[in-house]
RNA sequence: CCCCUUGUAGUUCAAUGGAUAGAACAACGCUCUUCUAAGGCGUUGAUGUAGGUUCGAUUCCUACCAAGGGGACCA
């Protein structure tokens, strides 16, 4: 590799003038006139060598042209900077490397060996499926399609809220304000069902005794009641026919669907084990556990009436996904940001309990989705269905063209909970969640329909996939960004962030559409070969990063 | 009261401790007889406050201010 070259050629020129064992490192410059590469060693070692950083930046210099090596064009001193430009054959040999590993270009396999549940999206049975789920959703498939590119062998899963004393609350509101034929009756059973929830949480305000008739059934249902295990079973179902047709189009699919339920009759052995490691402590009646010299805040295991939490299953859920896959898994939750209190503990009594150690719990929070006026609550009823959502996105797209306004429009949506890092807090606009232009997803996918136009119009002869030859010519930034793809995919893997693959795509795409602009692709004379396979290894990139965003990439539009 | 996260242009977001802080939207100019104008080019405009560490700070540390979220029987 050209970069292990310049590496070592640096190094040894800093040796040259001195210092033992240099520490050399590349970066990328940001401003791409300042080079491919470049190092700061000059003005960190400035100090040691008593020397001016553009002195020391010179000298380098000196040494690393009497290295000859061949991919590097250029070098030159700037602000105590050391920049590197590379050659044409270079940026060619990128290409040519794009072409010819096409779906694979950007594939490592720094996971290899390696097994990785992905725990995303978990909606609520009985509850509306709403933007913070989507959020959910769209970041952890990314997540799950990044890590798997880099060689993991990813389990996506969807931990289904399918348990817990709400379903005393909803068996509680069917039996006295709802009908079961109606419902199973109406176009939307589920938006019936959060109609009586909300109902059940305005009545409860004054009649104290519907708590207390919601926990009953629960502990009905937890016992097997038949009658309370049939609505229970019946609410799953209709919830079930909805995520599903939900997901189908969002393309969205998951390799397990173990709800909370799934893990009722492994909490036992849990809690055992907890007990005979000494530690749960009692308090109030309940019991918890305590964490060394108080670095974090209690965790309750075990309400007062013996009852089970959140905490319970969840680590009911990795014991289990432990034995499952094996020692070594990695396990990545997906969830709001709000739960990150309780995620640290989480992890901090599996690493006491010796079940996984650091790094192999990671919490991916993301931010609020917000309305105007604050947060959006189900129990108030002013929820925004993601139905509702999608049908509006759709319907914007449709706006501009009929035939791709589905993947237009589901597109944006996406891209824009891919946009920005996800611990921020979005607020709800539909302007700026359905935007269709800009740094947006049909941005995305229009410069790739262009680029697929562009290949479709050549004459075929030119279309001879790796077969170019490259004649000098200055370097397009297009052709200094496409081969970077790889390392920003392992940097987004590395960091969980598929933030970074989308902002990368926008300059991307960028680079791609000024070059267009400016350049006649199948006009240009003896450069055309050359330019058209530019073209479709921008094309290829643009469709590999694409796929992990989840997005799809049509190639007309 | 304690803890966490976030304060960047009018707005929404970027920026492994580096160079002149990048985009996009909005506004205002241009730009389709030539392969897709959902495009391209240009103009205006920003690091909450005060210190500290560093050759260099949006980034790290301290204090303050502001917003959001958490803090034992929801998830």
């Amino acid at each position: 590799m050209v970069t292990e070259s310049i590496k070592q050629a640096v190094a040894e020129a800093l040796t040259k003038l001195g210092i033992k064992n240099p520490d050399v490192s590349l970066e990328h410059p940001e401003e791409l006139s300042h080079g491919d590469y470049s190092t700061n060693v000059a003005l960190r070692y400035a100090k040691e060598l008593k020397k001016s950083p553009q002195t020391i930046a010179e000298d380098i210099i000196r040494y690393i042209v009497l290295q000859k090596i061949p991919a590097l064009a250029r070098a030159e001193a700037a602000a105590g900077f050391v920049n590197f430009f590379l050659a044409g054959e270079f940026f060619a040999e990128r290409i040519q490397e794009i072409l010819e590993k096409k779906d694979g270009f950007g594939k490592q396999d720094v996971g290899k060996g390696r097994k990785v549940v992905v725990e995303f999206s978990s909606p609520n049975i009985a509850k509306p499926f709403t933007i913070g789920h989507l959020r959910s959703t769209i970041i952890g498939d990314a997540v799950a399609k990044t890590l798997s590119f880099l060689g993991y062998s990813v389990i996506r899963d969807n931990h289904l809220g399918d348990w817990g004393t709400q379903f005393g609350k909803m068996i509680v509101a069917i039996k006295k304000w709802g009908d079961i034929q109606k419902i199973a009756e109406n176009a939307a059973p589920v938006r019936a069902l959060v109609d009586l929830y909300v109902c059940f949480h305005a009545e409860a305000k004054t009649n104290i005794a519907l708590e207390d008739e919601a926990r009953e059934w629960f502990v009905k249902l937890e016992k097997g009641d038949e009658e309370a295990r049939g609505l229970w079973k019946q609410c799953v179902a209709w919830s079930m026919k909805e995520f599903e047709s939900l997901y189908k189009r969002l393309g969205v699919s998951f390799d397990t669907m173990h709800g909370e339920s799934f893990f009722e009759d492994k909490m036992r052995a849990v809690v055992e084990d907890l007990e005979r490691k000494n530690l749960l402590k009692e308090s109030e009646g309940a019991r918890l556990v305590f964490f060394p010299s108080d670095s974090l805040p209690p965790l309750m295991i075990i309400k007062k009436d013996g009852g089970t939490l959140y905490a319970t299953r969840d680590l009911a859920t990795d014991a289990w996904r432990k034995r499952e896959y094996g020692d070594g898994v990695i396990i990545v939750n997906e969830t709001g940001g709000e739960q990150s209190l309780y995620f640290k503990q989480v992890f901090m009594l599996e690493e006491m309990l010796g079940w996984f150690a650091r790094g192999e719990r990671v919490h991916i929070g993301h931010g609020l989705t917000r309305g105007k006026e604050g947060k959006m609550s189900t129990r108030e009823g002013n929820t925004i269905w993601l139905e509702d959502v999608l049908d509006e996105a759709v319907k914007r797209a449709e706006a501009i063209n009929k035939e791709t306004a589905e993947i237009v429009g589901i597109g944006a949506l996406k891209f824009n909970d891919l946009k920005r890092e996800a611990k921020q807090d979005t607020i709800f606009d539909w302007n700026d969640v359905l935007n269709m232009k800009g740094d947006s997803g049909p941005y995305l996918q229009y410069s790739y329909a262009r680029a697929m136009s562009v290949i479709r119009k050549s004459p075929p002869q030119l279309r001879r996939g790796a077969e170019f030859a490259r004649r000098g010519g200055g370097v397009t930034t297009l052709e200094r960004l496409l081969y970077r793809f790889p390392e920003v995919v392992l940097r987004a893997g590395k960091d969980y962030a598929p933030h970074f693959i989308a902002t990368y795509l926008i300059e991307l795409a960028g680079a791609f559409n000024n070059w267009y602009a400016k350049e006649r692709i199948l006009n240009a004379g003896e450069e055309t070969e050359y330019r058209l396979a530019l073209t479709a290894a921008f094309a290829q990139v643009m469709k590999n990063g694409l796929w992990l965003l989840g997005i799809a990439a049509p190639e007309k539009m």
